[in-house]
RNA sequence: GGUCUGAUGGCCGAGUGGCUAGGCAGAGGUCUGCAAAACCUCGUACAGCGGUUCGAAUCCGCUUCAGACCUCCA
């Protein structure tokens, strides 16, 4: 069996191109992170879910994977920035805290809720109040090659030199003319050649608060300096994956590879992977629409959107239910049948661990692993893999049936097939086996119970039977009478 | 206005030039003292109109509708 090459959808060419990392054995990962103003919503947990699975897939393949997601704790300009007060500081102000006390209570709270989701901790996750220096050095690079000019302390990026040099627009598929008349007249924008030129670095109004010292000015980083900084210093002037949202194509993406091949010659990325949009009504779920629900309200439920809580795993398994290249919409609906899913999911898994061994095995458990490879090599497609395992669920619950059967060996390898994709790669996790640790503990008088109730079900004393059985349920646990017995579990 | 994406059965969502997606919900059945769970069966969907083709929901064109980006956004 030879497993199958992983092609991934590369924004910049439109296309499924087959992977092949710079080095072999080693892929380097850059994704854009939270900007750490706000609490984290619905919305941030498609890219990092979304590469959470690339990230362990890699690994699961045997790749060395080294993944850095930044943290934007400066420098994202507010719609009137260019008065000098970033978000960062606004909020700040507003809540009459320290701008590092906010962007260090919001990133917190971000590392928690995605500890939650099951996403792994990225290799680096750098902040750019730490990178000044090296953001401070980009510019001096990108200046010195020509394609900056300085203005009243602020430094912009020239687009139309770059233009001329280069291409703008190569991955949004704009072209400068059309940007030229298309973008919208801002105020503040006197110090700019032109109205597409981005800055660089910003001079600090005497009332910005999160301000550094540089060659042009006491200032603050340009809002896409830092990918371009933090990228090049852990991966390198080239490397292999640029992860981030699709909202972030245009501008600052573009900008980013704009940024560095001014800098460097050449771009920095290979392959740029972009994630879809969570919609809720079918719009965006997105700060600027005031339609998000935090993770927190997703969690304890309480946000008038929503019917009831939905746990962690849910959520992931909702995402990863869907393509990431797909908007996926968000409802109650959907929600709900993703809770019950993955609760059949997982029972189905247990089945199979509880399952008898025979002498023969009634179905073929390699092409559990075929399938499922076959798909994530396509381009990511979870859905697939899932729906695979959906496929040999029906067939797991059929074992105790005696429907089908398994041989040792074979229940073995099926057993780490699904270890492998549903636990290690989808990084899904049984919630509720977890969360039922205590089943050992009162397993003894249950099971006391249990054994009287079947004594009572024997002498036809239903009375008994049934009220053994609705207490138990009351108090979350749940009986399963069998041919020859009886199973329960915690609710 | 420019750039781009999408429109799949009650809901969510894959996929594809001819062959079952899957989940949830619903209907019927098996099992059961009853129930729950599980299993079996079922709906025959691809926005509309043209075109290409032996054959298209899948390719092309047009139309309608929806969305994203162009401004901070995951």
């Amino acid at each position: 069996m030879t497993t199958p090459k992983l092609t991934l959808y590369n924004t910049l060419t439109r296309r499924k191109e087959e992977f092949k990392p710079l080095n072999e054995g080693r892929v380097g990962m850059y994704v854009c992170g939270p900007t750490v103003y706000g609490d984290p919503h619905l919305g941030h947990t498609r890219p990092a879910i979304t590469f959470d699975l690339l990230f362990r897939y890699l690994k699961a393949e045997g790749y060395k994977v080294r993944y850095v997601r930044n943290i934007t704790d400066v420098g994202h300009l507010e719609h009137d920035a260019d008065e000098g007060e970033d978000k960062i500081a606004k909020k700040a102000r507003l809540e009459q805290l320290e701008p590092m006390e906010v962007a260090h209570y919001y990133t917190e709270r971000y590392k928690n809720f995605m500890a939650k989701l099951g996403v792994q901790t990225p290799s680096i996750e750098p902040h750019a109040s730490g990178h000044i220096i090296e953001q401070i050095d980009f510019v001096k690079r990108i200046f010195d090659a020509g394609y900056a000019y300085e203005s009243n302390g602020s430094i912009y990026f020239d687009v139309e030199k770059y233009n001329h040099d280069h291409k703008y627009g190569i991955l949004s598929g704009r072209n400068l003319d059309d940007i030229v008349t298309d973008t919208r007249q801002l105020d503040g924008q006197q110090d700019k050649k032109h109205s597409f030129d981005f800055a660089l670095w910003k001079k600090a109004s005497p009332e910005h608060i999160m301000r550094w010292p540089s060659p042009w000015s006491d200032g603050f980083p340009g809002w896409h300096m830092e990918c371009s900084a933090m990228s090049t210093k852990y991966l390198g002037e080239k490397f292999d994956i640029h992860g981030g949202g699709m909202d972030l194509m245009f501008p600052h993406h573009e900008c980013e590879i704009a940024q560095s091949t001014a800098a460097l010659g050449h771009d920095s990325a290979r392959y740029w992977v972009h994630n879809n949009m969570i919609t809720i009504n079918g719009k965006k779920m997105g700060k600027s629409y005031n339609n998000f629900i935090t993770l927190e309200q997703m969690f304890n439920g309480d946000h008038p959107a929503l019917e009831q809580a939905y746990s962690p795993m849910t959520v992931r398994f909702f995402i990863l239910q869907a393509h990431y290249r797909s908007t996926l919409d968000f409802s109650n609906e959907a929600l709900q049948a993703a809770e019950k899913g993955l609760d059949r999911l997982m029972k189905g898994i247990e089945a199979l661990h509880k399952a008898p061994v025979s002498a023969t095995s009634s179905f073929n458990v390699d092409e559990i692993e075929s399938r499922c490879a076959e798909a994530m090599a396509d381009d990511l497609n979870s859905p697939i893999v899932i729906s695979t395992m959906f496929d040999y669920v029906r067939l797991f619950n059929q074992l105790s049936e005696g429907k089908q059967t398994l041989t040792a060996e074979d229940k073995a390898k099926a057993e780490a097939t699904v270890q492998r994709w549903i636990f290690d790669i989808l990084g899904l996790e049984n919630e509720k086996a977890e969360a039922t640790g205590g089943k050992d503990m009162v397993s003894p008088l249950v099971t006391m119970l249990l054994d009287m109730r079947m004594q009572a079900k024997a002498d036809k004393n239903w009375a008994l039977s049934d009220e053994i059985r609705d207490k138990l349920t009351a108090i979350g646990i749940r009986v399963k009478d069998r041919k020859d017995g009886y199973d329960w579990e915690i609710e």
